[in-house]
DNA sequence: AATGAATGAGATTTCATTCAT
DNA sequence: GATGAATGAAATCTCATTCAT
């Protein structure tokens, strides 16, 4: 019983500081971090002005690198586990997989990029070793798995790594799209994303 | 001698409105707008702080719309400029010139960019009729480039739209790696562009 | 059995209140009233923050009352008793009776002593006439008691007054010296006050 | 005619940093630091808010910081001047002038002493080299000055470090007693102090 | 008795702007 | 044109206290 009570309480405060920090995702994203007041905030979950402090006593600078540094590991724990389950599959399917995920990351995690992309500031909060790391690993990756195809008569031989830098910037291109709202970017739409596709895998032919 | 004095008066003054212009554009594309202070500004030429209203009687807010809008149309003429000098070159030589350009103008510039990407109210500050026209205006001029090459036997039948998309992210991933100051970028060396250049028209070669 | 529970939880609550009140007196010592939060009284004895209200329920300013009021009473019950036990001995030892006393209450009382100088609100708190009918006895005795020495021979005559007044700044000084904490103290140390005392008596003969 | 305009300025702007650390140090005194409001400051001398921090940029704290700093330079400064003054008197004359010195000088700075004797981080603020370096000095000058009035038969031999403590121990006992408000001290009224000195040099006659 | 999340009044601090010199 | 002291509205932050559990 007092332990379903204390239970009861600590759900509770964990939902408060969960509101807090995606009330802030939300907010800061939208405005940038200078141009958020903490009262804002605040007001936007209903919450006393001083409670923010009891759960994140820095204030507004601590919420902001919680925020990110927790957002930042759930979208390499995200991506990783996506990568996992890209198989055997035809050339085109493959692309599709990576384009359908990164739009897909991109889209759920859009406010944490946005803050990422707007506060420079933001980039010293994160372990950019782990992000480098992550990075390049990919970089490499990609150019590997061509090669292999085309080992395989899949596709031609040709630049692998200018074909990598190319595909990663139709993705890049997509997510400051995407961040800026500009438009609606070239991969969320499925017959967009298809057409893409279908221009590239003809062009890799052998 | 007193025209003279006045005329030295007047390109002090005019020195000073430039001085701190360009020192705003660098402040505001670092620490965004709501994260630099009037008094950043005014100490980072040494200049005393009532100053600044002299130039700008609106203050900080007119500092940023004078800022963007004169940055603006000159972006604007120097695109112009370097477009009308694509001619009837080969392929290669085209992208060459479109890469470069688009370098060249990124880098020039970037901080404008950066403010321009970051601060939501700037779009509205510039004409953005202008700039749309402007982009549309490219974005069906290299689809149809491309049609006119292929007919001419220079280059493959294939989905020119997709094509345009391709190029385009490409530049907008140059783009996002300067801005976010996350790498080089993919076009600002010349054995990078060649190799990236070269690798599309083999992929295009009929 | 229920009564022995209900003994425990009094006695218990007994301790509580009884730390709550040391870990105060030490705290408002060192760092003022004002100065001291009560959640660091709270945190000091590891205890939650809403109890403080059961035990005090006017809160902060009844703990600094009920502080002094009971520290202020046990002081001048234990200043009486020693008082008490100053009986026909030699001047010389019951100068050495009366330093040992004072060094010794201030000792023990030295951060009541210390809150109590530096706090103007807590001269309100207790009976200033009971504090000072107590130093107006001791102010007279202690003239009265050297002219009965002189009477006796002991010592010369003399202005006793004057001598009263050397003799409690003596006091004084080893007060202020301890509270500041810029010394030892010239009667904590045996030798000091033998010497001091020594010194006074030598002049003070016939 | 500019340069007096100027002049004027920077003398009113003198005058303001005087008036703001005149007032806070009335205030510290009477409220203690922690106790005394920036905005109480602010109204005592009717000033806007904000200005404190552009005498002081770190605030309240660098306010006290500045005041004890600066009145600690001046007392050392006024104490040392006065010092200089004691000549060839009669041992009568010296005490009256070293009591009459420390007298006023007490009432002088009386505020900046509470202060100092409240706020315990204070201490830290000063270089206490110099003010032990000081006091060392005076403790070991006056026995010294006692042997050599010995030595001449102005007074008898004795225990001169135990007459020094005992005049140190007067001095400070007055102190306290003005700093507490709980009297007037005994050597602010000539007749008192008069009467104690008369009482030290009888004893000490040879 | 005990807990600690929640409150909000009130404190401190920031900063764009004004204005006398 | 130039200065920087002064202003005060609005922001951030503190902290004694309340209250549901």
């Amino acid at each position: 019983m007092a332990t379903q009570k204390i239970n009861m309480r600590q759900e509770q405060a964990y939902e408060t500081r969960k509101k807090l920090l995606e009330s802030a995702r939300k907010l800061f994203a939208e405005n940038g971090y200078a141009g958020t007041q903490v009262r804002t905030i605040n007001r936007s979950i209903d919450m006393a002005d001083g409670l923010i402090y009891h759960y994140f006593p820095g204030g507004k600078k601590e919420l902001l690198q919680v925020l990110i540094q927790e957002n930042f590991q759930q979208i390499i724990t995200e991506v990783k586990s996506r990568n996992e389950q890209i198989g055997n599959l035809p050339i085109a399917e493959v692309l599709e997989q990576i384009y359908r995920n990164a739009d897909e990351v991109f889209t759920e995690y859009l406010d944490v990029f946005k803050i990422f992309f707007r506060e420079n500031e933001v980039r010293e909060l994160i372990e950019v070793d782990q992000l480098m790391m992550f990075i390049d690993g990919r970089r490499k990756w990609f150019p590997e798995f061509l090669r292999e195809r085309a080992n395989a008569g899949e596709i031609r031989v040709m630049d692998y790594e200018s074909a990598a830098v190319t595909l990663s910037a139709i993705m890049m291109n997509h997510f400051l799209v995407k961040i800026t709202g500009l438009g609606a970017g070239c991969l969320s739409d499925q017959e967009h994303r298809f057409k893409l596709i279908d221009y590239q895998v003809k062009l890799w032919k052998p």
